[in-house]
DNA sequence: CATGAATGAGAGTTCATTCAT
DNA sequence: AATGAATGAACTCTCATTCAT
């Protein structure tokens, strides 16, 4: 009905997509306005037809980029421990070669978000330990995991190990090998937590 | 015949210090030679007697930075479980309200590291894993840790999730409470490791 | 979808002449950017839109300038003598009132060109030292010239004596009248090379 | 009887001859007042103290280093033409290994003199050529020399010559050899102006 | 709607010069 | 007299943003 209009939002997921794109291939601080124009193929004045600035166009592509990267995939069946065995195994390929480059985003999303930036990292986050949370309280309720540990708290600190290891990955210490490190550390996790 | 004689070295330190403070209120990436000249209470070109370029500047504050920061202060007498009930001491502490400021370095220094521009950093980061598996293998020694653990290992889960929990502190998330996610880790680890 | 379109390389040719412009005012080593912004008629930030940056513009100038100057304007019919002769006629005409500015330009270029910095200069010189010598030679092989002259290096010493000429014009000495000394020098050379 | 008093005069030669150098090593656009301090081994400030400013240095070291090339040197008894072969000889020497130095100074110094800024240079130019035409004179008077040539104009296209050989010695032309050049000229030269 | 072109504001850096000692 | 130290003014170059078409 009405003239042909180009869809506004379909236009900025494109150069959204071109920015991360971009992000993928240099750190946030050297990504210039110029760079996701060319990624997208289009003029630089264009990208301010759909975006009041570059902030503001940083900050959609972050949350874009977390979005399409928390899937919540919830795996409805897994235990706890089985959970927490896929999740190493997920921050596994993702440090392997071709999944590299959106390391490099993810490694700009967090610095923003822990400098305050970026404020729905801490949601997300949030979110990620509130999913292994339920699974805790789940196998409580079934019997696999001791009563007398706070889900939250348990938690809190196999995520932290988590994220732990993927910066020792990140920072490329040649500390030791990651399959032993992750099989131990399930190991602790397994013997702390299961009923006598 | 006599004109003011400065120590240069001195001097560095001076305006190495106005670049730290600039830094615990500016991220990286926004920190001009003004903001540290202003700091510093000099002209911009006088940084430049000192140093040959921002960059230069930059790195030797992060290296100064950690030189302070990592004070070896070897617990001589402490084993691998006591020890690493003082590093989550630490960080409790580093966290309190009057170093905060201390973080935001320690953040930007993190994402130079991890970004490879600060190369220091991993090696300033595996001393300190090693420190902390030497601690272990003297304990293995005395019987106090199982045989079958292999240390690097041990170390480096346990190193990760001690990082993992200063990322929630700096995301901040109101998880839950610190004081028994520390409690509660040194508890798996104890168990993971004690002799039967 | 039609937004003013300009043409690169006239843009270019305008911040060229600007920049020459420029250049006939002031020495090469005092102009700035700047002025030859103000001289085009736009910001310094435009013209780095068509120049990488400030040692480019100034060789691309140069290059133009000895482009348009050395119209090869090859005269077929005229000996050798005659073709001095022009040759004398134009060096005088580039020093009357209204060519003094371009003579700046040249001192500069000549300046750039010995310190090795404009190496162009030395292949536009030697191409008009054997665009001489061509002449020559045919004048040579019409018996209008002895035959035992080495060509080159009779070309070699005119040319020079030319260049020479030029160099008192830019001194301003007020040792004497140009008129009669080409003429002085003609009869040289006309005494030096006629057959028998 | 005064106290001990730095001798002035002494003290600029220093910082002068300093200055040379320098410049024999590095171009006048790119020579700093810390370059010429360091070639005399003494603070930038004390320059200062000799030199009301850069300007006034370069313009001394420029008067000094022409008076000190210029030595006069009459030859006195040589006829006009053995003089130009001297002349020649001395441009040949010049551009030889050992005093190329010389000659990025004596370039400077032309530009210098030829944009007006160095109004010396064309009186000592003018007294070279006038010692060349004292000579013509001397040698007509001897009737060695045609009487119908105007020394001054003869000189001028001579002298022209020299300098224009020096010139594509600068330029490193291979258009040839500048022996067989130099005797070109000269042989040239002799025709145009013996007797019959 | 799209964009080529233009640019202002500001960054890092250099260097002749001044000044206190 | 000598100079180490400090610096302002100026320069080149960058880039997010605006605007006319």
């Amino acid at each position: 009905m009405s003239p042909k209009l180009v869809d506004v939002e379909e236009k900025r997921q494109e150069i959204i997509e071109a920015a991360i794109t971009a992000l993928s291939e240099k750190e946030l601080s050297e990504l210039k306005i110029a760079d996701i124009a060319q990624e997208a193929g289009m003029g630089q004045s264009t990208i301010y037809e759909y975006f009041a600035n570059k902030d503001q166009l940083i900050k959609q592509a972050f949350e874009y980029f977390l979005k399409k990267l928390y899937v919540p995939q919830k795996n409805e069946g897994l235990t706890a421990l089985e959970e927490f065995e896929l999740v190493l195994e997920k921050v596994k390929k993702q440090f392997s070669e071709n999944q590299t480059k959106e390391i490099n985003i993810l490694i700009d999303l967090f610095y923003q978000g822990i400098k305050g930036e970026f404020p729905q990292l801490k949601e997300i986050y949030e979110g990620y330990l509130n999913y292994l949370t339920e699974k805790i309280i789940q196998d409580q309720e079934q019997g696999l995991i001791r009563e007398d540990i706070d889900p939250q708290v348990f938690v809190s600190w196999v995520g932290a190990a988590f994220d732990g290891i993927s910066l020792q990955l990140l920072l490329k210490t040649d500390n030791c090998d990651i399959e032993k490190v992750c099989d131990s550390l399930l190991t602790a996790i397994e013997i702390y937590s299961r009923k006598e």
